[in-house]
DNA sequence: CGACAGTACATGCACGCGCATCTAATGTCT
DNA sequence: AGACATTAGATGCGCGTGCATGTACTGTCG
C-alpha cells in the first residue's frame, strides 16, 4: 500500500485500517497469551494440588490481604460472576481450606477467612504458580 | 528493603522476590485486561448478533484464511479443545453459517467452509468486534 | 412504625468446556 | 493381505459458569 499515491480520504481509510489491524493483533497475543499460561496453571495446579486456577487466585487474595474479605471483594479479584464466586467459596469452604463467618455490622455478607489448611495449600501451591508464571510468560 | 545492609544470600532472594512480584503482576495484568475484554466481546457480540466471542473468532478464521480449513485448523485458531471446536462447529453449521464437506484425500478430516449467510453474519459482527476493542484495549 | 426500594449472597437452570472414550479411516510392519 | 498403532473427529459425562431469581437483611421515606 503506498499512501504517496492515494487520494486524501483513502488515505484516511488506508490509516485506519493499519491501525485496526494492530488492534487486532494484539487482541490475538492476549489471547494466546492468556490461554496458554491459564490452562498451563490449571493444569498442572490441579494435578499436584487439587485446585484450580481461580480457586488459587481466591486463596492468593485471602492469604495476603489479611482479615477484611467479603464475599464481594473475592468477586472482584477472582474476575468472576457473584454467583461463580459463591459457589467457589463452597467449594472451598467443603475442601476445609476456607471458613465463612457471619459479618455482623451487616448480616447479608459473609466474611471469608483462609484455614490453616488453606494457607498450608496455598503456600505450596504459590511454588507450582510462580513455575508456570515463568515458564509461560516469556 | 534495603539491599546494602544485607547478607549476600539474602541479597539474591530479595532480587529474585522482585523478579517474582513483576512476574505476578504482570499475570495479574494479563487476567483482568482479558478478562475485559473477553466478558464484552461475549455479551456485546451475543445481543446484537447472536454469537459468541469464540463462535466469531472461528468465523473470522473462515472467512479470511480462504478454503482449506479443517476442523484441526480452527481448534488451533480458537484456543479451545478439539471436542469443543467440534461442536462449536455442529452450531455454527445448525445455524446456517458454516458447512462441513468431506475431504477427498483422508476421509477422516472434514474441511469447514463458511456460507454467504455466515459471511454476512461475520461482516457485520466485524464492525462490533472492532468497536468493543477500542475501547476496551485502552 | 410500616411499606418499599436496594443490597449480599444462595440457588435453579441451561449451556459450553475439557477429559475420556468411541468410531472410522489411514499408515506401517511383517 | 492381516494385525496393530495412529489420527481426525464425534459423543457421553461431570463440572464450572453466567443469568435470572429467590431469600434474608438493611436503609429510607412517609
Amino acid at each position: 500500500m503506498n499512501l504517496h499515491l492515494m487520494p486524501v480520504h483513502a488515505k484516511l481509510v488506508a490509516v485506519s485500517d493499519v491501525a485496526e489491524q494492530a488492534l487486532v493483533q494484539e487482541w490475538r497475543e492476549l489471547l494466546a497469551r492468556y490461554s496458554a499460561v491459564f490452562s498451563t496453571l490449571e493444569c498442572r495446579l490441579q494435578e499436584r494440588h487439587g485446585i484450580g486456577a481461580n480457586e488459587f487466585e481466591a486463596l492468593e487474595r485471602l492469604a495476603t490481604c489479611d482479615f477484611k474479605c467479603r464475599s464481594a471483594d473475592l468477586t472482584e479479584a477472582v474476575h468472576l460472576s457473584q454467583s461463580a464466586t459463591s459457589r467457589l467459596v463452597a467449594r472451598l469452604e467443603k475442601e476445609g481450606l476456607v471458613e465463612r463467618a457471619l459479618c455482623e455490622m451487616d448480616r447479608r455478607g459473609i466474611f471469608v477467612t483462609i484455614t490453616d489448611a488453606g494457607r498450608e495449600r496455598y503456600l505450596a501451591a504459590k511454588q507450582t504458580h510462580r513455575e508456570v508464571l515463568n515458564e509461560t510468560l516469556r
